[in-house]
DNA sequence: TTACTAATTTAGGGGAGTCTAAAAAATAAA
DNA sequence: TTTATTTTTTAGACTCCCCTAAATTAGTAA
């Protein structure tokens, strides 16, 4: 993983969370405003990010993370968390007092030390104000995954897994475009044969047939 | 405290081990040396920290810190020190792994972090590699340690720290199983290249060179 | 559709910290 | 004491991240 900057760091974890938020393309204002700078610098900043491969970004149109920003800033994401609970229940601190410390201390470097102070914690799932603590891999606990097939017209989730893993079904999936991490909505079902219509990102909604719809895992958003 | 930059308290830092070893005005060649830039970067630095009233500089005349530069490093020490003692007696790292890691967190900023660590460590006087923790008001604990290179045959002490805290060197130690708190006996020197004969606790004598002897302390028993 | 407003981007510049190359001072050698 | 060498400093430039002011685009209301 190359090392970005604390300041890029920080960039990412904010589109992050506007991203949870918003389930929107993320506006440069709003990042200003969570980074505590002016528009102008936020733009600088997407153009260096977007260069490094970390963002999407187009003049005007907002911004979102690519698999690898969205990795870097969950992982940034979890060694805050780690920390919170580290300062909590460690040093008893009050949960009120931990956000600032542990900005700082988010931005050490070292898989190893954060494996070791997950071990050293008892592998918590929740930080003390309750936020999950995602794993290694970038799995947030807590939110139990669902098969598609299951959900509703109108439900909006991450696609997180699947229940088959055959050469031939992935590939299908990359066809169509389905990743694990991309937002699906599901605009409509059809009772006859149980097919789905959904919208993956922000692109025309797609086909899929109940067969997919039973082996592709979602978060609930 | 006026907060200086991550870069500054580095500078400080080195300037602080220099002057401890040296009891001289500290070169610039030196600096550069320790903190891994050039003599140009240094200079540019010093003329800073004069500025900041943290060092005193004088053209060609090499730097000595003030009191207030003075304090500042010793609570850089301090914090990097307690870290270092977190990683090994917390986390369970090796003694010859902590210290880029207590590097990086030395820079986090919280007195009251610092001050609860220190109670949840214990109050611990000495850090894993033998070296003193300053209080916070930066007084160091004494002890008179001798470096074992002076020692005259039969003398029996105790290993208490290293002059030389690299990853090749402490790695060294590991391996022919020298370790602090150790019990050391000088069995016999060699007069022509100043090579040394030690038995370790109860085992065999082992070999170690006028280098590993130079770098290594002892405490009388 | 046109005009206005809000959001965003460009242009230009600044500070911190880094670098290389060249000049100046200090030190060592002849 | 003059010369050669080493150390230190200056000069000029680069990157990262920030800023203000002005221009551009998007969105909204008439």
């Amino acid at each position: 993983m190359n090392k970005n900057s604390h300041t890029e760091e920080n960039y990412l974890k904010a589109i992050f969370k506007l991203q949870e938020k918003d389930r929107a393309e993320v506006s440069t204002n709003d990042i200003a405003k969570l980074v505590n700078t002016r528009a102008a610098s936020v733009t600088d900043m997407l153009k260096r990010l977007a260069d490094k491969n970390l963002v999407h970004y187009k003049k005007y149109q907002g911004v979102s993370l690519t698999d690898l920003g969205k990795k870097a800033a969950i992982n940034i994401i979890r060694k805050h968390r780690l920390w919170e609970s580290f300062l909590v229940d460690k040093l008893n601190f009050k949960w009120d007092e931990v956000h600032d410390i542990a900005e700082q201390m988010e931005h050490v470097e070292s898989e190893e030390l954060i494996n070791r102070l997950n071990e050293f914690l008892g592998f918590p799932e929740y930080d003390p104000h309750g936020d999950p603590i995602p794993s290694k891999n970038g799995v947030f606990a807590g939110k139990e995954m669902n098969v598609l097939h299951d959900m509703p017209v109108g439900f909006i989730g991450i696609i997180s897994g699947v229940n088959e893993h055959s050469q031939s079904f992935l590939n299908h999936l990359d066809k169509i475009n389905i990743k694990l991490g991309v937002q699906v909505k599901v605009e409509d079902r059809n009772d006859y044969d149980n097919s789905f219509w959904i919208s993956i990102g922000s692109t025309e909604p797609v086909f899929i047939s109940k067969e997919v719809a039973k082996n592709l895992l979602v978060f609930k958003k």
